[in-house]
RNA sequence: GGGCGGUUAGCUCAGUUGGCUAGAGCGCCUGCUUUACACGCAGGAAGUCGCAGGUUCGAGUCCUGUACUGCCCA
């Protein structure tokens, strides 16, 4: 074929701009049709495998640019993998989120039917949550495909489904059996608002304002000149009904005859009487120095209780209300109880006075209403040291499940990338304290254990041996037969499996089933191996665990990573990953973090709408750097007039927004439907992205030149040493490139990768490379190399881009194939071919050392500063582009020989015509004049004499303050003395390069005056 | 209150174990329809490295203090 008529079907098959929604689609099928991202065990050895799991999304909503650059992250390390040969499996899946899914739905229910769940009933509301996590999943993984995650998707995995309940129940008997599971009393983050417990880490303080009420209660047996009453501030009046001592400092001297007394609460009749203790709490400094204690209410006063071995009087019934021990309080609101409280204690006379007080107050991070410290039954897994030790998985054994995992990261099992949020982890863990895994809820893993009241204790043993005949030997389970801390005798029994005989066996004996579930960590602690078929020894199990890296965001290391550490070293006895990586976060444009309910949110979807995938991950990439948190400014771009206004804390949330250009209002991602179809939707701009699709662009463009130029390119065996110097110069930069960013994504560093391979494609072979062989590519000299060097590096770079930006490489890959079939350097470089660039070999860590060359690299390096000194001299003197000039070089001993041999550089670069290079050469009148190390470059008459000496003088004062200061520090012994030999060499020679171009100067400043 | 970051060009950020004249992208200024790309090419201007001390022959880099800022934990 005609190389016109090739140029011209190439640029029909090839647009003149990248359209990446012309594109994406297409190679998301050619994937799915090459059953790339499935994953099978086969003969790969284990250095041979690859295994990400995703942390995998809550299904409460749609995923936002938070979850875009960590599924980007995760499916750059699995791309790169999966081309350099490894069996590689990306996990993929969501979770069922417990409290957050279930507040999500119920508050939907409420604001569309006004009902709670108490009138729809559990049976309904875990029906109306199935259908909301149905949808929300299809939307997640909808959105994870887009982004071109290159997940198994045969294997979408949910917290909830039925393989994955035989998980947790078979860890909750484990751990259960082997006594890491125990019931307790505890006082717990209550959230009234969905009757539940939540996590410490589900709350958050908020101040609001609130009053400071002075009281005093009156003593039972005042000593003889001493006060009647004791005076103390609360900002809860209600909880006095809960009072079951007052405290004073032991060194506080004013009230040290009190302590042993007694003082009378006198919202009973008859009153109650509590005594005065001495502890470390009451801060003498604080108002009257004296504190009620509530040891059910609050978490101070609860460990107060604990240490003096108070009553706890638990005041407040699930849906914050009084409860019975409130006497003539119960089953008031406790606002109002608050209220009559206050007033009853005003007409006792034992209100002193009131203050207006800003209070910090407890609220859940889930429900947003206030949290009650509240004492309630709940489970726990023990995470301290225990007495007999913990056995593991591996048989081995450690003091506890918290200093295991601890362990495993102490010891370089686990390495966190950056390694500081090792001491995140290990600081956390070093509480060790009990972690409470029972929820108050109906969405989530029922807690597998069913018991009864058993009167006394032979009535317990009688029950306990009838069930574990009724139960057989065929079932699993765990019997205990424990007295609660109210003294009552309950029977309780642990199931494996949830198996229906079992089931009914124990209902039909009375026993019941526990109403709460499970926290939600407590089933995705499993995800790394519950995913792959355990407790069942499977295949998958076998070949895919341990996995290799967990890359996630900094604000689970705890919640998430350190439990998967020591629930794996548990149930298996392996960590879960070698490693863990820990991204940055995305920040909005004011440096707030992203999330739904600030509104300022990005829809990874809208990104893709408006710039392409591509182009938003490489945007995300580069923006992944060491440095936490990375502003991500976004911008709404008009649907009227395409002007772009900018998102601020005012329009953040708004459904509508009027544009800065037209005026006119157009729709939010916030917006219903029907405003949308009224307004128009803004799309989202941000420069961040233009930065990606301008890449892509290049790339695509780089990509359609090149394949003007390769059609026929020939697969001969070359000499490098014989080759062009510009064309040994770009395969010995590729080959550095090449080992560059195998080290740089060996150590996590996202963004230097990409800028690597961005300097190496845009700058060394798009700007110098491509631009310099022209000629040579349209049938010059020497073209057939210059063509097979082209298919070579954009073999190359589409391979080492493709983890990044799959779409694009993907795409100029099936054309280059079409192009260039065959493409390499026989001997020095053999690349195998692939007809998919998403299972083609990715270039070799150690680059191609028979291209290596760092002798060209320098000369070519010479011959770039001389182009740009020419281009400067040109512009600054305005002369025109297309004519071309005279240059004179004066040029060192050592430069010399090269500067003969390859001037056709620069001539071909800068248009330059005559070249006179002579190490002799002196600066001919009117000249522009550039001088660099070893050589002064003269562009003839484009400049004046007057001018050019004026700032020549310039240059020379700025060299000799340079000289100067080098003289100075080699005249300094103690420089000499303590540096680096090869530092204080390296001086030297630039100090003799400074004073070379000091007398270069001096001569031609010497014709001048 | 404790812990961990950040503060470098107008903006967003790099800057390896301390060692040449501190870099990039965007923006800005100048020129350019040049054999793919104006989402482009060539050139240029622009920084007291938050502040104050200290260690060192030498500090953006290490130490101490301090200011501002963000996150996590209590």
């Amino acid at each position: 074929m005609p190389a016109m008529e090739l140029n011209r079907l190439m640029s029909d098959v090839l647009e003149k701009a990248y359209d990446p929604q012309s594109v994406e689609p297409d190679m998301l099928a050619a994937w799915e049709a090459s059953k790339a991202f499935q994953a099978q065990p086969d003969d790969r050895t284990p250095d041979k495998r690859f295994v990400v799991m995703i942390p995998l999304p809550n299904v409460t909503g749609t995923l936002h640019l938070g979850h875009a650059i960590n599924n980007t992250l995760q499916d750059i390390v699995t791309r790169r993998r999966r081309m350099m040969g490894c069996n590689s499996l990306y996990q993929p899946g969501t979770d069922h989120a417990g409290i957050a899914t279930q507040a999500v739905v119920e508050r939907r229910i409420f604001s569309e039917e006004k009902k709670t769940r108490h009138d729809i009933g559990r049976q309904e509301l875990v029906r109306r949550i199935w259908e909301w996590k149905d949808q929300y999943e299809k939307t997640i993984l909808g959105q994870l495909k887009r982004m071109g995650c290159s997940c198994d998707w045969d294997r979408v995995r949910f917290t909830l489904d039925d393989r994955y309940s035989d998980s947790v129940h078979e860890t909750f008997f484990r751990w259960f059996q082997a006594g890491l599971i125990y019931r307790g009393e505890r006082l717990v983050n209550w959230d009234t608002e969905l009757r539940t417990a939540v996590s410490d880490d589900e709350v958050y303080h908020e101040t609001v304002k609130g009053h400071f009420w002075h009281f005093k209660y009156r003593l039972k047996d005042p000593p003889a000149g001493g006060p009647t009453h004791l005076g103390f501030a609360t900002t809860r009046p209600e909880t006095m009904l809960g009072d079951v001592a007052l405290a004073v400092n032991p060194t506080d001297e004013r009230y040290k005859a009190l302590v042993g007394r007694s003082a009378l609460v006198p919202l009973f009749d008859p009153p109650r009487e509590i005594p005065i203790v001495a502890d470390e709490w009451a801060d003498p400094e604080k108002g009257t120095g004296c504190v009620k204690i509530t040891p059910a209410h609050d978490p101070n006063d609860y460990a107060v209780g604990i240490r003096h071995g108070l009553p706890m009087i638990n005041i407040m019934t699930p849906d914050r209300c009084v409860s019975e021990s409130g006497g003539k309080y119960s089953g008031m609101k406790f606002a109002d109880a608050r209220k009559a409280i206050v007033a009853d204690m005003e007409a006792l006379e034992l209100l002193d006075s009131v203050e207006d007080l800003d209070v910090q107050l407890p609220h859940s991070d889930r429900s947003k209403s206030a949290i009650e410290p509240y004492l309630s039954p709940q489970w726990f897994v023990r995470m301290g040291d225990i007495p007999d030790g913990v056995t593991l998985g591996d048989k081995t054994k450690t003091p506890g499940l918290a200093q295991a995992a601890m362990d495993a990261v102490n010891d370089g099992r686990v390495r966190i990338t950056p390694e500081r949020y090792k001491k995140t982890y290990v600081d956390w863990l070093s509480e060790k304290r009990d972690w409470c895994i029972s929820r108050q809820l109906w969405w989530g893993h029922r807690i597998p254990v069913w018991s009864t009241a058993a009167g006394d204790a032979p009535a317990a043993e009688q029950i306990a041996s009838e069930i574990t005949a009724a139960l057989g030997t065929d079932t699993r389970f765990e019997l205990r037969n424990e007295e609660t801390p109210k003294g009552e005798r309950v029977v309780t029994v642990c199931l494996a499996r949830e198996d229906e005989s079992a089931v009914s066996t124990l209902e039909s004996a009375g026993f019941a089933q526990d109403p709460d579930v499970l926290d939600t960590w407590f089933s995705s602690q499993l995800w790394p191996y519950a995913t792959l078929g355990w407790p069942e020894k499977t295949p998958d199990l076998d070949f895919y665990y341990p996995g290799s890296v967990l890359i996630t965001s900094r604000d689970i290391i705890t919640l998430w990573v350190a439990r998967m550490v020591l629930s794996g070293l548990y149930n298996i006895g392996k960590v879960p990953f070698r490693d863990v990586y820990i991204h940055p976060k995305i920040l909005d444009g004011r440096g707030e973090t992203m999330s739904k309910s600030k509104g300022n949110g990005v829809d990874p979807l809208d990104v893709i709408a408006m710039y392409g995938t591509d182009a938003m991950r490489y945007a995300l990439t580069d923006m992944t750097t060491e440095t936490q948190d990375v502003r991500m400014p976004v911008e709404y771009r008009c649907p009227h007039c395409a002007a772009v206004t900018k998102q601020t804390a005012q329009n953040m949330q708004a459904k509508t927004v009027p544009c800065k250009g037209c005026k006119k209002k157009f729709a939010t991602r916030w917006a219903d439907e029907a405003t949308v179809a009224e307004h128009g939707r803004a799309q989202i701009a941000s420069e961040k992205f233009e930065i990606g699709r301008n890449f892509c662009n290049k790339l695509w463009n780089a990509a359609r030149f090149a394949f003007m130029n390769i059609e026929g390119v020939r697969c001969d065996t070359l000499d490098v040493a014989s080759l062009p110097t510009e064309d040994q110069w770009i395969l010995a930069k590729l080959s550095e490139t090449i080992r560059r960013v195998h080290e740089d994504l060996d150590r996590y560093r996202f963004s230097a990768s990409i800028k690597r391979l961005r300097d190496f494609f845009w700058e060394a072979l798009c700007d110098w490379y491509i631009e310099l062989t022209k000629a040579r590519m349209s049938g010059g000299e020497r073209s057939a190399e210059a063509k097979q060097v082209l298919a070579f590096c954009m073999d190359q770079i589409l391979r080492l881009l493709h983890p990044c930006i799959p779409f694009v490489t993907e795409r100029l890959w099936g054309q280059l194939n079409t192009v260039a079939p065959q493409r390499g350097l026989p001997g020095l470089a053999d690349p195998a071919m692939n007809d998919l660039l998403i299972t083609a070999e990715f270039p070799p860590r150690a680059g191609w050392s028979a291209l290596e060359n760092e002798t060209i690299v320098a000369t070519f390096e010479t011959l770039q500063s001389v182009t740009r000194a020419v281009r400067e001299l040109r512009q600054r003197n305005n002369a025109p582009p297309k004519e071309s000039v005279t240059v004179t070089i004066r040029a060192s001993a050592e430069q010399i020989a090269a500067l003969r041999d390859q001037g056709s550089i620069v001539q071909r670069l800068a248009n330059v015509g005559e070249l006179h290079i002579a190490m002799d050469a002196t600066r001919p009148p009117n000249s522009g004049t550039v001088v660099l190390d070893g050589l002064q470059v003269f562009v003839h008459d484009i400049a004046d004499d007057a001018v050019e000496g004026k700032r020549l003088e310039t240059e020379m004062s700025e060299i000799e303050k340079q000289i100067a200061a080098k003289e100075n520090k080699l005249a300094n012994d103690g420089f000499v003395r303590n540096a680096k030999p090869e530092v204080v060499q390296a001086e030297r020679e630039r100090l003799a390069t400074l004073n070379e171009r000091r007398a270069t100067l001096q001569s031609s400043l010497a014709l001048l005056r």
